[in-house]
DNA sequence: AATTAATTCTATCGATTTACTAGACTTTAA
DNA sequence: TTAAAGTCTAGTAAATCGATAGAATTAATT
């Protein structure tokens, strides 16, 4: 399941694809527009400038804006910023990989895998939802 | 990502499925087998036993044995029993089902349509990940 | 230079969940 | 009767989650 911060990312980011080009949306309009406490908005906004899907102006008139093409933010890419792997098990991961430490064989653990089957189903369906494909509802 | 309590379950259900006919195993055999801590594992198993994966005999020389067949025991079931919901999002899923609170246009939430595509292909996979095609290693 | 309006940073908080552990109780075979 | 197994109910320490608070910083306008 997404945190309720990996699904207020994806809808502060919808929320910026569906404005006009070049439009500052301040942080209490995006709150306001997508429904999500404003404070939590802002620590989101900061995570969301860290991993250069937008960008931010400061001080009056500032606001937030996408530096990244809606059309290439994936929910996979959203998904690992907020909430991390996307495998079931670290053993099974590609990007946050960690090896079992209950498994009596190090090198392979018996779900690793089935696990990483799943994996690449997952993440090639994440990978198909962009910001875009969203919009256009 | 799969809880402890998932993954333990998953090695229980394997350590069974790998036992001869008959056979009858207790909980500190399937611990050990297992490596997995046997204080939580009567629990884990107390689930399975409730979840009708398994079942048990009491008093001396009981144990536990798979009542189902382990190529009718998916990783899509033992998710449900342990971790619930496979969905991304409550709104998106079949057996968990829950309105999101925060859309505003209660019937769709921008995100619902996507997440339930990605529902269908990892349940999809998940549903073809048996106990059985995880012992065949 | 002062004011205003915005982001940024750091800290904290209560509630819940997770991953266990402890111990008493019940059941069954020998 | 006793030993050896499962069953049940609590409890607990640590981590995580979903926020909230408030001060600091930045930048445009007056």
């Amino acid at each position: 399941m997404l945190s309720h911060k990996a699904k207020y990312a994806l809808k502060a980011l919808l929320y910026l694809a569906e404005q006009d080009e070049n439009h500052i949306s301040r942080t209490i309009e995006i709150a306001d527009g997508a429904n999500i406490p404003k404070k939590f908005l802002e620590q989101i906004l900061l995570d969301l400038k860290r991993g250069r899907f937008v960008s931010s102006k400061q001080g009056k008139f500032g606001g937030y804006y996408l530096i990244k093409s809606k059309n290439d933010i994936t929910l996979a890419e959203v998904h690992r910023l907020f909430d991390g792997a996307i495998a079931l098990l670290p053993c099974a991961s590609l990007n946050f990989y960690e090896p079992c430490s209950d498994c009596k064989t190090e090198s392979e653990c018996s779900l690793r895998h089935g696990l990483m089957l799943i994996r690449d189903k997952t993440l090639k369906a994440m990978e198909g939802i962009t910001i875009a494909s969203l919009v256009k509802k």
